[in-house]
DNA sequence: CCTTTCACCTGTATGC
DNA sequence: TGCATACAGGTGAAAG
């Protein structure tokens, strides 16, 4: 389940393996890996073949590689999806979907993903948020790591929302990167429940509550990135695995490491949510 | 416009 | 054993 560390460890290894290489040719073995790219599997090849693959960039969960031209392969890992690069003869994936072969002759990048959530595909970039991003993704906010993610501007948007602080953590128009599993982690940090109404956060809080983003998905980076059912592999096949510093992401009963409570698990938006039930009460319900 | 829900997808684990 | 069900969950279209 890559989040935003996972995906940074993807785009450190396309920058080493991939970037600087020229491609010969791309293959699409499954159309629905390429579904949002409108023109079609041979227009997506031929759009690539012959051009020069620039530096690796990533924005939130995303990420491209710029051709020149303002045209850049853009693509999502979705749930399961990996970026490989192995050899061009090496036995195909079960799952391998796009495969992208390079003018030099050597390891190939391959995108094998079994539940086809993520997506390839070839864009033109465009300018939003101060900076060129491919047109898809334009509507998405910058990651806390970007130099000019603006932390005043989220904490006012933020409280404006009307709604809950897990969803609003996971709302990648307003914050890119976050997904369940660093979200959870980062409310119990700052010791919120995720059902806390984001307008009753103050400023502090929120800044708190950034600040620990930050933390614990800097924590996963330094260590590689998370994986939990071996489905996520980085750029080279070498699994990430950060799971023991995850302090209630997947730890229901297991006591919390700060007071001893056990952790509970609960429903939300038809996924879990992990939390302390000392460290972070959920908030009482107000008659309106 | 803002917020919430649901479809998409398949392998693994669990229950009867 | 076999079948049904739950679960993993990011995204964006659709609904409210």
């Amino acid at each position: 389940m890559p989040e935003l560390p996972e995906v940074e460890v993807v785009r450190r290894g396309l920058e080493r393996w991939v970037s600087g290489r020229v491609v010969a040719r791309a293959e699409v073995l499954h159309p629905r890996a390429i579904r949002r790219h409108v023109p079609g599997a041979a227009e997506f090849s031929a759009r690539m073949e012959g051009r020069t693959i620039g530096p690796a960039e990533r924005r939130g969960k995303y990420l491209w590689l710029p051709l020149g031209g303002s045209d850049a392969i853009l693509a999502h890992l979705g749930m399961s999806g990996q970026l490989l690069v192995v050899e061009p003869d090496s036995v195909p994936e079960k799952h391998l979907r796009v495969r992208i072969g390079f003018a030099d002759g050597g390891p190939e990048l391959r995108f094998v993903d079994q539940r086809t959530f993520g997506h390839v595909l070839v864009t033109r970039m465009t300018h939003a948020g101060g900076r060129a991003v491919p047109e898809p993704i334009a509507h998405i906010a910058a990651d806390p790591f970007e130099r000019h993610f603006d932390d005043d501007g989220f904490a006012h948007r933020l409280r404006a929302r009307q709604t809950e602080v897990k969803r609003a953590l996971l709302d990648q128009s307003l914050i890119s990167g976050v997904g369940n599993i660093y979200a959870d982690e980062a409310l119990w940090r700052a010791r919120l429940h995720g059902a806390r109404p984001t307008a009753t956060l103050t400023g502090p809080k929120v800044a708190e509550l950034l600040a620990a983003t930050r933390e614990v998905m800097s924590a996963a980076l330094s260590e590689g990135g998370t994986s939990f059912d071996s489905l996520y592999v980085n750029v080279n096949g070498e699994s990430g695995y950060f799971d023991r510093s995850l302090a209630v992401y997947g730890r229901r009963d297991e006591p919390c490491s700060r007071c001893g409570s056990p952790i509970v698990r609960e429903s939300f938006m038809n996924r879990s949510s992990y939390s302390c039930p000392r460290c972070q009460p959920r908030p009482e319900k107000i008659a309106a």
